[in-house]
DNA sequence: CATGAATGAGCGTTCATTCAT
DNA sequence: AATGAATGAACGCTCATTCAT
């Protein structure tokens, strides 16, 4: 059982590396150690081994966004706290992440594929959250008037853009999550 | 000569929503009204139809982003004007955009690959660009006192996640422009 | 594992018969009866299966050249043996002597390939050996005072010409072999 | 017209140093500093070019052939001067010679071929001629007497094998024509 | 559980050759 | 006499996948 771990890690980073495409099966099963049937027995094939991945990591991330939901507090908290989801996650599970978010589009769109469906249901999830906020901290006076499908899209963006940097490893200030928090309180939260 | 073009403009259709690994020389000329071997007289293969692309792609923007660098006015016009520059090229040419966003990260890494040296000189541009807008608009006292890298960092992630959302096509709200506008001047400039 | 071996013999009479270039994975394949991709289970591609062939081949040579250099008798029953050795050899294995010999000189020439190293290799024993044998013959009395290094090099030649005659099956006397050995004894051995 | 004359030089190198299936037109019309499509204007084909060349260089062998054959003196005068014609040709042509001289067998035996033909017709002649000496030698006392077929067959050997070392440059010796000749002299010539 | 051997399908690429000009 | 543009056919090779053991 320790092999198929390995199958799944070495596929998640060689994946996140090189893209579902670019990475072939018997480049996954030398990094696991391990040979190329090993990961027929496991998984029905490389489509199924990516949807697998794919699948642990977006129920851990469903799991994490149950958990937020039930929080109280002002309608920023609950923005900041998603925000700190999203740095938490993407410290703890780059290739992860990235495998995720660099999917290309063409699987992205296709309705029948795995990754579609997931994709969908994570945007779905984060609108319905940020909409939520945004439109409870307008009502109370929270917020300034935004217009809110626009911002949720907005963030949902910058959401994105942040993971990939991250995941990318490309530049990684610390003082990021601060300075995040910081822009998108200013020009939300009112009187502050 | 028209032949060419046509293979130029299938490949970038192809590139950006298949991905490069994803795209067969086949299909850039199946979908291109060619043979596969013209694609050979053109180019030297399917590396340097796509560096190809990328350049041309590059070149245009850079010159756009050079006549940006000789606006006048206070500092948020000139990031308002960066915003700009990117959301009309990304609506003019969205394959372009997204096959340049979407590249591999291996491909990125490898240094000595044109993607990574044309990818590194964008970034560097960009962060030269809002560095100096941030710097001179703190010093004025037109922004307020924010960290200067990590705020650099922060809108080149969201420029990114603005691109890739853009060139998927995946949601297309009207306003978005004016909205992440208005979102980032709450953010920056001082007693609007 | 026979497959294996099916390969090799179809590989080396079609390189013999038609040269590398000539060749195809596919006609091997075929000759062989097995799939093509085999091929590039058992060996890293067509080249690594030319100098296979190539080192498995000089490497039975140079082992019997081995065993000849351990033989003592008059230096004409030496020079005699290495003309026995090569008559044989070319009667055993025709098609991986011809294919040694009908490399190209381009194939020859460039150090980094195998071809070249081996057969530099060879010549370098051919000459030493020859050398040797007529320096001790010519010192003893038993030949007449020839110019080594140009005899050397004449026998040289003298051999590879029987060589390739035998390997391309063109003319085949029965008596070839003595005619060969009396012509060069009437031209070495002094007072028969 | 010089054109055609590039073309034909820089495909007699080329062959020679690739053989026939490793060059390729292409290449040819680079080396010959024209485009490809000239050589099919002035040939039908890379094998009709390829056949061409070696029926110039055959011609000009065949020629030099007819004249040894008026040629009076000892029977090992004309052995000597069928030699030195050999030893002169390759070195004003070494290019051509190696050309015919490396042809795959494959070629050489296809009887509708025109290399076939030609090789068989210089072999024929060769062999004419050398039988003509030996006999005549023979007959008149002047040699030795041994088998004539067999070392008809011997003679051509050494002059195949010959002639590939020049043509390959790969021993240069400048005395090998003395010592050549003086080799067979001693083998033949009674009473020296 | 695990593997060595094997394959059908398809890849990027190159070839000799042709055609319109 | 000469060429830029174009192609059908085939090449060496790699892929995800299977099967017998």
């Amino acid at each position: 059982m320790k092999k198929k771990k390995n199958i799944i890690q070495a596929a998640t980073r060689l994946f996140a590396e090189q893209g579902y495409d670019g990475t072939t099966t018997l480049q996954i099963a030398g990094e696991a150690g391990v040979t190329e049937p090993l990961i027929y027995y496991h998984f029905k094939g490389k489509e199924e081994l990516f949807s697998h991945i794919l699948e642990v990591t977006f129920h851990e991330y469903f799991s994490r966004l149950d958990s937020l939901e039930k929080m109280t507090g002002t309608q920023f908290k609950r923005i900041e706290a998603l925000l700190d989801l999203h740095f938490r996650f993407v410290k703890e599970m780059p290739d992860e992440i990235y495998m995720g978010v660099s999917t290309c589009p063409a699987r992205l769109r296709d309705p029948k594929h795995a990754c579609s469906k997931i994709t969908q249901h994570q945007s779905e999830r984060l609108m319905a959250y940020l909409r939520d906020c945004l439109e409870k901290g307008i009502r109370s006076g929270e917020f300034y008037k935004v217009p809110v499908s626009e911002t949720v899209e907005f963030l949902i963006a910058l959401i994105y853009g942040l993971m990939r940097q991250r995941g990318l490893h490309l530049l990684e200030k610390e003082g990021m999550q601060e300075v995040t928090v910081d822009f998108c309180r200013r020009s939300l939260v009112k009187g502050r």
